[in-house]
DNA sequence: AGCAATATTTGAATCGATCCAACGAAAGTG
DNA sequence: CACTTTCGTTGGATCGATTCAAATATTGCT
C-alpha cells in the first residue's frame, strides 16, 4: 500500500512552502500552535496532511534539544538477557518504575561481540548508561566513561574509586550465607562460584581466585571463606568451580563437586540462578535438600522463593539498585559515587543441619 | 570526580580549532582515520583527550547519517510489562535475537498515560516500530502510524487492512481449545476472557462482546462459541467475564464464575496468565484441576508448562512473531502486510472429562 | 485618523556532526 | 623540467529541526 519502501524526503521546509509560509511558522504550527493564527495553522496542517508529512522528526528537534530523554542500559550479554535472567529482569523493573515515573525512554544496548559492542556504546542515542557489570564489566566500563555521559555501574565492586556505583557489600553477604551454614554444622563445602576472569569456567584454586578481575566474585569468596576459617574449615581444600552462571557449566560444576570420594553436605551458590539448577540436579540424583546436602543462593530472585524446596539466599535490593540508578542518572548532580546498598540473608527451606 | 554536573560543550569543530586542523580533518580522524597522516591523527587525538572530548556526538552524526540502527517497542502498559509479562517477555527474546543478528538496538517506548504516549512515541528515536496491541492498541497504532515509519502491529487482528499485521487466527485457535473440551465430553463452560473495550471489566453480554473494539478478544469468544454452539450448548448462558489481564481482576471473575449456582466443569482463557491465576485460585479453593474443573489457556507460555498441573494450552510461536515483526521492519520493503502464523493446541494436564 | 500596544510572522543563526568537490603539495613519469 | 597521479587537507553545503530578535500586521483607544 502507501509504503514505497524508500524515500520519504519530506521536511517541515517543504510544507512550510507549500503553505506559504516561513519555516519558523510552520515550526511553530507543531510545537506552540496556540502563537499561530488559526487560519494559517489549518493551511499548515492540511499541506502537511497533503503532503504526507509525519510530524517534525525527532532527530532534526534532537540536535537542537540535547536531550534524548532516554537512558541506556548497557551488557555484555546478548539482549535477550534483559528477558531471560532472573536477576536481570527484577533489576530492569526497577529501572522501569524510575524511567516511567520521570517519562523517559529505556536504550537497551548490548555488547555480545567485540567490534559491535565499542560501536553500539559509542553511537548510543542516551542521555546515560546504565552499565550491568556481571560478567564482562570491565571494557563495557571504559566504553561507557569514554562517552563522557553520566553512567552508573551496578553490581559492580570495581576497585576504581572514579567510577559511580550502586552495589552491596559483597563480603558481608557472603560471610552472612557461610555463618547461616557454619551455625547448622556444617563442615564440608563447595563453592559454586561466578566467573572470576572472563570466559574462565571450571576448578580454581585459592590463588587464582585472589588475582579475579571480577572483585564481586572475589569479595563474595572472601566473604565465605571468612567464615568457613572461623570455624577451622581448611578452605584450600573447598573446591571452587566457576561458572558461566548458565545451566550447562553448572551442571558440569555440580558433576565435578558431587563426582569426588567426600561430596559436601552444603553448597555456597553465588547467584540463585545456579542455586536453582543445582536444586533441579540434586533432585534428579535423588540427592535430598535440604537433608543430604543444604544450598544457599544469592541474590533474591522471585523463583528462589517459589521453588521446590524454597531457596535459602543472601537478597539484594535488586529494584532499589535499579530505581536508585535512574535517578543517579537523570539528577546528574556527580554525587552518586559508590553507593552500597544492605543486604539481607533469608532463611528457607534450603538450608538444615547436615545429617547425623 | 571529573564530572562537573553541567555543560561539556566541547564539539569536534572546537577540538579542530585546538589542533590546527580544518573540521573536515577532525572529523576523518575518528570516521576514517586511515586516511589521514600520521601525524595529524595524532596531534588530533591528543587536543582531543586534553579537551575531554569523549568522541563524535551520535546526535550530531544522526542527523547526517538518517538511521538510529534501533527500533522502538511500543506499549500501552507501562514499561515494566516488557519484563513482568510472560507472554511479552517471549516475543521480546524473539526481537531481541533479531536484533542481535542483525546488531540493532531496542528502544523500550511506553505510554501509560495518554499525554506521555503520544509525545513518546512522536520523538522515539527509531528506525520503526513495533507495536504490542495487546490492551489499548487502536490509538497506539493511529500514532505510531502518524510518524510515517515502518510499523508492524503484534497480535492485532485488526479490522484495518493497511496495518501491517503479524498475528494468529483467533478464532480457529480459540475454536481448537473449545473443541477439545467438547470432546472430552464438557457442557458447562465459563469464558476468562481478555477486555472487549479499553478498561472495562466485568461481566460481559454477549452483544457487547460483539461491539468489541479489540477485535483479537472478539474473534477468540467467537471461536469458542462456534464449536461450543455445534455441541448444542446455549452460549447465552456461558458467562463471560472480561479481565485486565492480571492477578486481582482474573480472581474477581473467579468468584463471580464460581459464586453461581451450577458452576463450569470448564474455563477457557484467553490468556495464560489468567489461566495459570486460575489454577492458585481453584487449587487454594480445594478444587481438582482436572477433575473438578478442567482449564485451557491460550498463548503457550513457558511458565504454562511447568505449573501444576501442567496447562493445555492453544501455543502461538511468540518469539517467532518477534523475530519475523523485526524483519519486517529491518528490510521494509513494504510486502509484509498482515502474516498469520500457525497456532497448535499443546495437551497437557489441566483438561479431563468431566467428572461422572 | 493617529498612535501605542499587542499579536503574528519572518529569516538568520544554531545544534554537531558528515560528505564531497576542489585544491596544494609531494611523488612518479617521460 | 614540465606534467600527470596520488595523497591529505580544506571549507562550504547539508541533515531537519528550534529559537529569537526584528519586522510587520492588527487591534484598541481617544
Amino acid at each position: 500500500m502507501a509504503s514505497p519502501g524508500n524515500p520519504r524526503p519530506v521536511r517541515l521546509a517543504d510544507i512550510a512552502k507549500a503553505a506559504g509560509v516561513s519555516h519558523g511558522t510552520a515550526s511553530n504550527v507543531f510545537s506552540r500552535p496556540e502563537i499561530v493564527r488559526e487560519e494559517v495553522r489549518e493551511r499548515v496542517k492540511a499541506a502537511a496532511e497533503a503532503m504526507g508529512y509525519g510530524g517534525p522528526d525527532p532527530k532534526g528537534r534532537l540536535l537542537r534539544a540535547g536531550k534524548v530523554n532516554a537512558i541506556g542500559v548497557a551488557t555484555a550479554e546478548p539482549l535477550s538477557y534483559f528477558f531471560d535472567d532472573p536477576f536481570a529482569r527484577v533489576m530492569m523493573a526497577g529501572i522501569s518504575q524510575a524511567c516511567d515515573a520521570t517519562g523517559a525512554g529505556i536504550s537497551l544496548v548490548s555488547a555480545a561481540n567485540n567490534e559491535q559492542l565499542a560501536w553500539n556504546i559509542q553511537s548510543a542515542l542516551v542521555d546515560g548508561f546504565i552499565v550491568f557489570c556481571i560478567e564482562g564489566g570491565s571494557r563495557l566500563v571504559q566504553l561507557a566513561r569514554e562517552r563522557k555521559l553520566p553512567f552508573v555501574a551496578l553490581d559492580l565492586a570495581s576497585e576504581d574509586g572514579s567510577v559511580a556505583t550502586i552495589g552491596i557489600d559483597n563480603v558481608a553477604g557472603a560471610a552472612m550465607a557461610a555463618r547461616h551454614l557454619t551455625d547448622l554444622g556444617h563442615r564440608r563445602f563447595a563453592v559454586l562460584a561466578l566467573e572470576f576472569v572472563d570466559g574462565r569456567t571450571g576448578l580454581v584454586s585459592p590463588d587464582q581466585a585472589q588475582n579475579a578481575v571480577y572483585a564481586g566474585t572475589r569479595d563474595r569468596l572472601t566473604g565465605y571463606f571468612q567464615e568457613l576459617s572461623r570455624v577451622g574449615v581448611d578452605t584450600t581444600r573447598v573446591p571452587i568451580y566457576a561458572t558461566a552462571n548458565d545451566v550447562a557449566s553448572t551442571k558440569s560444576a555440580l558433576e565435578t563437586i558431587f563426582g569426588t570420594a567426600e561430596p559436601p553436605t552444603a553448597i555456597l551458590a553465588m547467584s540463585d540462578r545456579m542455586a536453582l539448577v543445582a536444586l533441579e540436579w540434586l533432585s534428579a540424583r535423588k540427592l535430598n535438600v535440604p537433608n543430604d546436602v543444604s544450598i544457599v543462593g544469592f541474590d533474591g530472585v522471585p523463583e528462589a522463593a517459589v521453588s521446590e524446596p524454597p531457596l535459602t539466599t543472601v537478597a539484594q535490593p535488586i529494584a532499589e539498585m535499579g530505581r536508585l540508578a535512574v535517578k543517579a542518572i537523570l539528577d546528574n548532580d556527580g554525587t552518586t559515587n559508590r553507593r552500597q546498598l544492605p543486604v539481607e540473608l533469608i532463611v528457607r527451606a534450603s538450608s538444615a543441619p547436615p545429617r547425623g
